[in-house]
RNA sequence: UCCCCUGUAGCUCAAUCGGCAGAGCGGGUGGCUGUUAACCACUAGGCUGUAGGUUCAAGUCCUACCGGGGGAGCCA
């Protein structure tokens, strides 16, 4: 039976069975109290371990970490802290844990020693919130989609178009680095590597995600990316999850529509499920997370173009390191001035200038701006990045052949424009980045189980 | 990759001007107790990140490297 079942339906005066791992154990004269964590809930169960019982000696020997199951009658507790407790009848051991040697205690730790022992860390009350959320989150994304006749769809984690232009790529091979085949030239032969071609690791699913779309209508892919970045920032991975819908027949409005009630949704999922973890959470590491939640389900997000924001940072009366002008990219600095100090929401800019955004957004009809969207949260910056797509072949081509891009390389592509091409628009969302603003950890470290970073990809 | 801060017991941290390396928690032993991050007593636990340098003397000052944090850039 589930902990967080008992706690919550508060059950008494029944059998149960509760199997878990030991947070804290403490001795009185005649019996032994148990807290007891099962991962279902932050909360634990208060376990009675008797004298009596026949195994007790081995019983006092469990401490903090050892695994066990305790089958019993729930009583109220006498004693303050806990409505419910199980009064053991039998006490099973499945596992000790050393401790001497065992990591965790049951004081608080530092999230940069726990993300030393991530094998060991969702064992922790902190992380056990995290990935409770986490689950929540995920789960809502698919409910959210398919509730609306979005189609999953699995688009390739490895590419062979290094084309994508969304930064640095892990290169796949199965050449010896250390004698690699050459050609005449001396260059690296990569028509011996396994795929007959160069290979990465995907950035993005964006581009096959659009042909889906012009199938399926709406699509939307959830699934893990890659970025070879040297970038050493609590809001960067190596590996990460990324959602990206991508609509047919969408326009830049539908898209931030779409996106809008898609964040709402997932944190609305949050306040439904996950209720104790936000509280926990709230109560060590984020006292306004709470709020700051509802807020952004409750109040409709802020809507300003490229051109209003810079004049809003303009005429700001700040200081900023970077001075803002109009055709160079927001600073972080500009985006938290934005949603933190004056607009204090989630902010959507759109339409800004295409020469700071990519080839594949739709030019605007000043030919100066393209339909891109940035939706920017308070604290974490740029959640969601997102565009309406150019669907006419001819701009298409010129901005391909404007940023010097290899044409070829974009066949298929190209093709969903020559044939059958309609207004579409999508957007990337970055999982962990969403997980962080519902959980209100500062570091994206510790919102994935198994954080791969520049240095780091223990475990 | 750049800038700033930082590294002392298993964990969290002290150590004044450069002068004997300490505490709390955790661990062990004993005691007490319907306990709540229990309490009381005793106890073990250290190449002060690594390598050099300055000095009679370095945890402390200097240099380099390594790890961690914050900020920036790149982005989601």
């Amino acid at each position: 039976m589930a902990i967080k079942d008992i706690l919550k339906q508060n059950l008494k005066g029944v059998e149960a069975l509760v199997r878990g791992w030991v947070r804290t154990r403490r001795d009185s004269k005649e019996f032994s109290f148990f807290e007891l964590n099962d991962g279902s809930s932050v909360k634990n169960l208060q376990v009675i371990a008797d004298a009596t019982l026949p195994n007790y000696q081995e019983i006092v020997k469990i401490n903090t970490g050892g695994a066990i199951a305790a089958r019993g009658r729930l009583v109220e507790s006498p004693g303050k802290g806990q409505a419910v407790e199980l009064r053991a009848d039998e006490i099973v051991i499945y596992g000790a844990a050393d401790p001497a040697a065992y990591p965790l205690q049951k004081k608080g730790h530092t999230l940069e020693f726990l993300r030393t022992i991530a094998h060991l860390r969702p064992r922790s009350n902190t992380f056990g919130c995290v990935f409770r959320i986490r689950n929540t989150l995920a789960f809502a994304i698919h409910k959210f989609f398919q509730e609306r006749g979005f189609l999953y769809v699995h688009t390739p984690i490895i590419t062979a178009s290094d084309c994508e232009g969304a930064g640095s790529m892990f290169r796949v091979t199965t050449l010896d680095p250390a004698a690699p085949p050459r050609d005449e030239k001396g260059a690296v032969d990569f028509s011996q590597d396994f795929f007959g071609r160069q290979s990465f690791l995907t950035v993005s699913g964006q581009l096959e995600g659009e042909t889906y779309a012009t199938a399926f209508s709406r699509i939307y892919t959830f699934g893990p990316t890659f970025r070879a970045e040297n970038s050493n920032t609590p809001r960067h991975l190596a590996e990460f999850w990324m959602i990206e819908p991508e609509a047919a027949f969408f326009d830049l409005r539908d898209n931030a529509d779409l996106a809008e009630d898609f964040l709402k949704y997932i944190i609305s999922a949050c306040f439904e499920n996950n209720m104790d973890d936000l509280e926990f959470l709230a109560k060590w590491y984020e006292k306004e997370l709470i709020p700051t939640l509802r807020h952004i389900v409750e109040t409709p997000f802020e809507r300003i173009t490229y051109t209003e924001a810079v004049s809003l940072l303009e005429s700001s009366g700040e200081s900023f390191e970077y001075p803002t002008k109009w055709g160079s990219d927001l600073q972080t600095e500009h985006e938290r001035y934005l949603t933190e100090k004056r607009i204090k929401k989630p902010v959507v800019v759109t339409d800004y200038p295409k020469i700071i955004k990519a080839f594949y957004m739709r030019n605007n009809d000043d030919g100066k701006t393209v339909a891109a969207m940035d939706i920017l949260f308070p604290r974490i910056g740029e959640v969601i990045g997102g565009s309406q797509r150019e669907e006419r072949l001819d701009v298409l081509l010129g901005r391909i052949r404007e940023m010097n891009l290899n044409e070829e390389a974009y066949w298929w592509y190209l093709d969903t424009r020559r044939y059958g091409s309609v207004p579409h628009a999508g957007f990337g969302l970055g999982f962990e980045r969403a997980l962080q603003f519902c959980t209100g950890m500062s570091n994206i470290r510790d919102v994935i189980p198994f954080p791969r970073f520049p240095g780091w990809a223990e475990f």
